[in-house]
DNA sequence: CTCCTTTTGTGACAATTATAACATATGCAA
DNA sequence: TTGCATATGTTATAATTGTCACAAAAGGAG
């Protein structure tokens, strides 16, 4: 088991792997092998053994893994055991629809907070959570231990609320405004660009010109 | 100039390096290198020229790029030029803000319609976009020759959607359920998991320890 | 207890992707 | 016109990631 240079898109099929077995697991499904999860979501056997191989060993030989635990142990690899709070800033549409978005709880993510400039919106809540100005958002991000940011505001804003985020004290930050932003190293930035990935249907549609 | 095997990140970045050009163009800027190109994406040179020598030279030695010619290069090559339609099957907060989503327009893609079973929402229009009952997907899809669909439903209707999205003779499908879904080889298939993203977040916050 | 079937975990290999180095082309100045 | 500075396009190299094959371990049958 070493932990060091594990490939990205390993993380992204044991989050997959994870959500499958959630499923299962309420199914009421014990026992599962590599083939069979390889099938459940569109994979290779050997790259989900080599996959899990990185964190440990998991499973039975000749019989396969136990979903429950299985389960259990990509949860902690992932960090999800630990109830993340988020806060989100940016209550537009956007903005609005992640805080209500119910994948989020469904993983272990709370989002606590919503901030936004727009006076007409302080003070109502969506779905329980409150929006706040900005101007609060340190106060709440400390009081809150909040870790996790997501930006949600139009791209000349990211940067700036950013800084912000950073400067509350938020470690991570999922930026969704469709600009490059540059945070202090030892914040983690992930962008989630939604037109990048309709581009990367169309250019697959221009390539093979199958579009008509 | 082999348009066989590009890597998809090659694409990302292409799509990436074409916002920035586009607000470069906006400001005035004429030329530009691929050392500047890196340096406000956040990549390398090299990387940038190699990315575009998939596609053809696109440059003048010793001189760069001209900022609104390269633009309009990645903007063909993305497939972007053809102004693509889309519709949208969900009117739920994440539907809605999709539809209402600015970054898609932007990009050349115009959302056409909104499909819901809640009667309540059928008839309205979200920003000038008609929500339409599911059952006129096809009628709609063939009437607006739609070649994009986007699924934006819970996950235990996903794989449904995607049926009928198919059948209704879409190209492709960008698919923000959690779920894994099947298509036809020849319909393009990506999907867009918003708590993945946070989930690898958490897992680089879980392995560094640097979250308190 | 031994053999046989099954399925894991892993080490070797192959393919893909990124980095770096360099030769080539361009524009400008003298 | 020649030489120099600059930045591209491309080839070679390195690093990363994925695939495959198989030995090792487990369980059950005889």
């Amino acid at each position: 088991m070493k932990t060091l240079k594990i490939p990205e898109a390993t993380i992204i099929r044991l989050s997959v792997y994870s959500r499958y077995l959630t499923q299962l697991d309420k199914k009421g499904i014990v026992n599962i092998s590599s083939g069979e999860i390889a099938e459940g979501v569109g994979g290779s056997p050997a790259q989900v053994r080599k996959d899990l191989a990185y964190f440990g060993e998991f499973g039975t030989r000749g019989v396969g893994y136990n979903v429950r635990d299985l389960n259990q142990h990509i949860i902690r690899i992932l960090g999800l055991n630990k109830g993340w709070k988020v806060v989100i800033v940016g209550a537009g549409n956007l903005g609005s629809a992640l805080t209500q978005y119910k994948g989020f709880r469904e993983r272990g993510f709370e989002v606590v907070a919503v901030f936004d400039n727009d006076v007409n919106k302080i003070g109502l809540t969506l779905n329980g959570v409150p929006i706040f100005p900005i101007t609060k958002l340190r106060e709440v991000v400390k009081e809150q231990e909040a870790r996790i940011g997501i930006i949600a505001v139009p791209s000349k804003y990211a940067q700036d609320v950013a800084d912000h985020l950073v400067e509350s004290g938020v470690k991570a930050i999922l930026n969704f405004a469709p600009s490059v932003i540059s945070v202090p190293e030892n914040v983690e930035l992930r962008n989630v660009d939604l037109a990048v990935n309709l581009e990367i249907l169309t250019f697959n549609l221009a390539l093979k010109k199958n579009y008509d």
